[in-house]
DNA sequence: TTGAAAGCGGTACCAT
DNA sequence: ATGGTACCGCTTTCAA
């Protein structure tokens, strides 16, 4: 049963117990300078007595600040939301831990890029800031919350497709390097790219960027895998390994530009009985702990979730305090495992 | 670069604009039955035109509601934000989607059970209602917010150590009932049970009863794995998979309380050469998607994420509107998977 | 250092 | 059907 039949405690209450101003209880409350230390005292006392807490709502339409940030994770018509990437629930775990640290609370809402948006949390005075992640092809919604953004909100993105200047990503680059190096040096000579080609999103594009780049200054040629464009990323990743054996029999080695691909692909293989890493050494990137469940254990290039919480919500709330807004890279790095330790 | 400097748009704006009342403004917004539709239609134009949104801090204020329910997902002071238990990340997927089909907006909150613990949302109006989730030994956390429930409240449980009258919980003894069968079916005459006994949380005491009972039905008695209290689930798991190679050689099954349990048990019969289901069919508990990643892939008793989100949101939902507060079971099914398919 | 009073931006009651 | 007005419970000047 709830208390909706009880009258709350005010600041009120505790000033008439006290024979004081309401004013007084909330300066001593705020722990303005203004008010003398036994005075203080007395107020605390009789708020611990009375079991009273601030009116947030009435704080904040007086102070115009809410002390809340929204947290939007985008994801796909067609996923559930025991479907969405584990990735993105990591995400959301570091975010809210740094948003407690800094004192906010977070607002969280699922939104399906099919169905209708909605961002104006500070419109309608819910929050003061704006963190969107989640992954999506789907531009229409990433402009959307671009809109929002460039109407002057407090808006800051995990991976957009925009370089926006308040984006927070992986360093992608620096990151498809690391897979392609780390496969070189396990002896790998003919390696191959599981991923959308050409990369819709800015993330992959990077990633597959710097591994290209980092073959080729070996003198080494990416292979691509085919594999349709629908179905889960985990069947992709499984049509892909199709293709590579039928067509690119002489493939050793594998860059997956996400760990779901990489799971996908590493089931297929142990399908096929193929030996990984033996015959087959692969690399994810994301560093989900699924991997750490997958046959063999999946090596990948590690996002700091950590870091990546704190820099979205220090992010938004520099937006928010009007400083300079600025994009930054999270950073990444190589957990070697089964799959890959030859 | 935030709004904060610029003044936002009130209802009185559009009351001045249109040479109305502002209390016009607002019926017409709110659809009150005493607006003229050609009025209401004027007023929705111009608030468009404006681009006017209600400032739900006011309205909270004189409402006295919300619209806004707090989530508490609880974690062990060791688990970082990364570590916690896919399934409550899957929960809260759900929950979020049910409390946005409801209109309800959802504050989310990370509290590690070592720490400070806050849940009086009710009291300083940020929420109507509270729903707990998480997995915790620590009896501490857990008081603290049936404190919460019992001081009149609305407040709604998962799983929670006590049998309280608003906990949503899995139909966990027909589920360990299932578990049993299902072992049995697939021709195993030896049955292990890998999870804490005596089971401190109330959610795996029903398991290991329904599991046992189904098994003592048919003349069989349960082995229990020992293994050391603390680590992670999984090296629990993996543990457990060491003692009853040892000192129980005869086990052809197991079903392990929880996926987590039953992953670190499949990563270790793997690596011990245990042909799996072959030699040792295992079977765990929840549904979480990586035990689609495990190799071989997961057998076990899936829990109805999507209604268990329905159930706790309409729960409190129903404690918020004074309505008689009561438990409910989460619907389980068997998934037949590799670990067990014979 | 404290008190009095003016809002913050709505909702809802009471007139008309 | 619409206007006028009294709050909701705080924070923050302004006076004393």
């Amino acid at each position: 049963m709830s208390r909706s039949g009880q009258r709350r405690v005010t600041a009120y209450d505790i000033a008439y117990k006290l024979g004081i101003a309401q004013s007084t209880v909330s300066r001593a409350l705020n722990g303005s300078k203004n008010v003398s230390p036994a005075m203080r005292q007395r107020v605390l006392l009789a708020a611990k007595e009375l079991n009273y807490s601030v009116n947030q709502t009435a704080a904040r339409l007086r102070t115009k600040s809410t002390r809340t940030l929204a947290l939007v994770v985008l994801h796909r018509p067609d996923e559930g939301p025991t479907e969405i990437n584990p990735f993105y629930f990591s995400l959301l775990g570091c975010v809210g831990a740094s948003a407690a640290a800094r004192g906010y609370d977070l607002l969280v809402s699922f939104q399906d890029v099919g169905g209708p948006m909605f961002g104006y949390y500070e419109d309608s005075r819910q929050a003061d800031g704006l963190i969107v992640i989640g992954s999506s092809q789907n531009e229409d919604a990433w402009r959307y919350f671009k809109g929002i953004a460039d109407d002057g909100y407090a808006v800051v993105f995990f991976g957009s497709p925009y370089a926006t200047e308040t984006a927070i990503r992986a360093d992608n680059r620096t990151g498809g390097a690391m897979a392609a190096q780390h496969l070189i040096d396990q002896g790998c000579r003919k390696i191959a790219y599981i991923g959308p080609l050409p990369p819709a999103q800015q993330q992959f594009e990077a990633r597959y960027a710097g591994f290209a780049e980092a073959l080729s200054n070996q003198g080494l040629i990416p292979v691509s895998a085919r594999f349709p464009a629908d179905g889960s990323k985990e069947e992709q990743g499984a049509a892909a390994i199709d293709d590579l054996l039928a067509n690119h029999p002489d493939v050793d080695g594998i860059f997956a530009v996400t760990d779901l691909f990489a799971i996908g692909a590493l089931q297929r293989l142990q399908a096929r009985g193929i030996d990984v890493p033996g015959q087959m050494a692969l690399v994810g990137f994301d560093g989900i702990r699924a991997g750490l469940y997958a046959y063999p254990t999946l090596t990948t290039i590690e996002q700091d979730l950590g870091r990546a919480g704190e820099m979205l919500v220090d992010h938004v709330i520099a937006a928010i305090d009007d400083r300079t807004p600025s994009s930054a890279f999270v950073p990444v790095n190589l957990q070697i495992r089964g799959s890959s330790r030859r």
